[in-house]
DNA sequence: GAGTGGTCTAGACCACGAG
DNA sequence: TCGTGGTCTAGACCACTCA
C-alpha cells in the first residue's frame, strides 16, 4: 500500500516544467525565463522555484549557469562503459590526460597490492564528447610497468592489456564530491557511476586500478558473462 | 585549476557534524538535538541549518524521521552484488517476494524479446537485513518457465539457472523515485544503482529479466571479467 | 551597471509521532 | 496536546556574466 501524498508545490511546478521540456515547448539549449519571472508566473516565492528546479537539474533535464540562467540541456547520446574490455573508456572520445608519478599510500596500496611507497604512474584522464566534460578517471600503474614517454595517453591495450588476465569492476551508485561535479560540470545532486577496476596478469599481479565516475544521467556500465555448460561458480 | 570557495555555512556546518558522527561524539542510533536546537547552537535560520542536514542525508550518515528527529544512522555492512552470478540476491537476506501476472508490453517485452501481450510472471522482491529493507527487485520471467506453484519465491538456480548461457548486465546510477525511496526508507537524495539484468539460455531465449535497485550507501555491484591468453575481444 | 543565480534570514503554517 | 520535522514566504545581500 504506497500512500500517495498531495504533490508539493515544488513538483507540481517541476513536473509542469518537465513536460515542457519533453513536450518540445521549452528546446533543448533554450534559456527558461529568469528565476523570479518563474516564481511569480507560478505565484510562489523564489525559494520554492529554486527547489522545483533542483529536482529537474537533479534529473540532468536543465543546467544552471550562474549569472548566466537555467538552459534545458542539450540531449546527449547514453554513453555505456563496456565492463571487461581492455580499454578503460571508449577510444572515439576526446581525452585528456594528465601524468603526475606519485607513491603508493593508503588505499591505492591496498588496491594496487603492493607495498607503501611503491613508484606509481598517475593518469588523470577527462573524456569530452563535443567540448563538454564527460567521464573522468583516475588510473594508477606501477611505475615499472608504465612506459617511460607515455606524457600524453595511458598504456594502450598492446602495451599492457596483453598481460591482463582478470578484471575486477566495483560499481557504486554516489553523489559527485564537488571537485568531481565542478570538473565534470555536473550539478552536485546528480549521481554518479563510481567504477573501481583492477586489472592482474596470469600471476595474479597488479597492472593497473582505474577509479572512473561516470554522470548518472548519461552512462551506462554494461556486463557481459558467460556461462558454459554447467554452471560455473565465481570464486569466492 | 580548481577553484576553492569559501565554504558555505551547510557546508561548515554538515562538516563539524560530520566530524561528530565519525568520530563517535554522536553515536549510531543517537538523537541530534531538534532542529531549531541546532539551528540556535550554530545561530544560523533553520532552512540553513536544514541545508547541512540534507548533506549529510545524502551521505547515508543521518536518517530523518518525520515528528521524531534526526538519528545517526547505524553503519550497516555494505553488501556486494555478485554479477554474472546464476542467483540474483544474495540468498541469506530475508525476502518478502510478491507474485503478479501480467502481460508484455513495451519496453519489458523489449527487453525479454517477446511478443506484447505474452504472459509473464512478475516477482516483486524485497531483502531485508535485520528488519529494515535493502534492496528492491523487480523479476519478469516468461510465463511457461515459471513453476506454477512459486508463490513466496522466485525461481532458483536449481529451476531457472541451469538454463541460463549468458548474462547481460547494465548498471547506472540515479535518484530513486519517490516509490522506491519510501519503499526501501531512503532519501529520495540518495543515489541508488540501478541494474537491469537480462539472463538468456544457450539458445538466444531470454529466460528472465530483472530490474534491481540497490541504495548507494550501502551496496555494491562487483563483476569479475577473465580474460584468456590473447585478449579477447568483446562482441560489438 | 544591469541582470542573473547563490546563499541566507526570521518568521509562518502544516503533518506526523507519541503520550 | 506537544514537540518534531516538512513546506513555504518575502524579503536581503553576495557573486558571477556580459555589455
Amino acid at each position: 500500500m504506497v500512500i500517495q501524498p498531495v504533490l508539493s508545490l515544488r513538483h507540481t511546478i517541476a513536473d509542469d516544467l518537465r513536460s515542457q521540456i519533453t513536450t518540445g515547448v521549452l528546446k533543448p539549449g533554450e534559456r527558461l525565463p529568469s528565476e523570479p519571472q518563474l516564481a511569480a508566473r507560478y505565484e510562489v516565492s523564489t525559494v520554492t522555484l529554486r527547489n522545483a528546479l533542483a529536482l529537474l537539474q537533479a534529473e540532468g533535464l536543465i543546467e544552471k549557469n550562474h549569472g548566466k540562467g537555467n538552459f534545458v540541456r542539450r540531449l546527449r547520446r547514453r554513453l555505456t562503459y563496456e565492463g571487461g574490455a581492455l580499454t578503460p573508456i571508449v577510444p572515439t572520445l576526446h581525452v585528456t590526460v594528465r601524468t603526475t608519478q606519485l607513491r603508493a599510500q593508503g588505499a591505492l596500496s591496498t588496491l594496487l597490492k603492493v607495498p607503501s611507497r611503491t613508484l606509481l604512474t598517475e593518469y588523470l584522464c577527462v573524456s569530452h564528447v563535443r567540448e563538454s566534460p564527460h567521464s573522468l578517471a583516475r588510473i594508477y600503474v606501477p611505475r615499472d610497468l608504465a612506459p617511460a614517454e607515455s606524457s600524453c595517453h595511458w598504456p594502450k591495450s598492446a602495451e599492457l592489456g596483453l598481460r591482463i588476465a582478470e578484471i575486477r569492476e566495483k560499481a557504486s551508485a554516489r553523489l559527485p564530491t564537488p571537485e568531481e561535479a565542478s570538473t565534470l560540470r555536473i550539478s552536485s545532486a546528480l549521481a554518479v557511476l563510481a567504477i573501481t577496476r583492477v586489472s592482474a596478469d596470469a600471476t595474479g599481479r597488479v597492472v593497473e586500478a582505474a577509479l572512473l565516475i561516470l554522470p548518472g544521467d548519461r552512462a551506462d556500465a554494461r556486463f557481459t558473462t558467460h556461462h558454459t555448460t554447467e554452471g560455473r561458480r565465481a570464486e569466492g
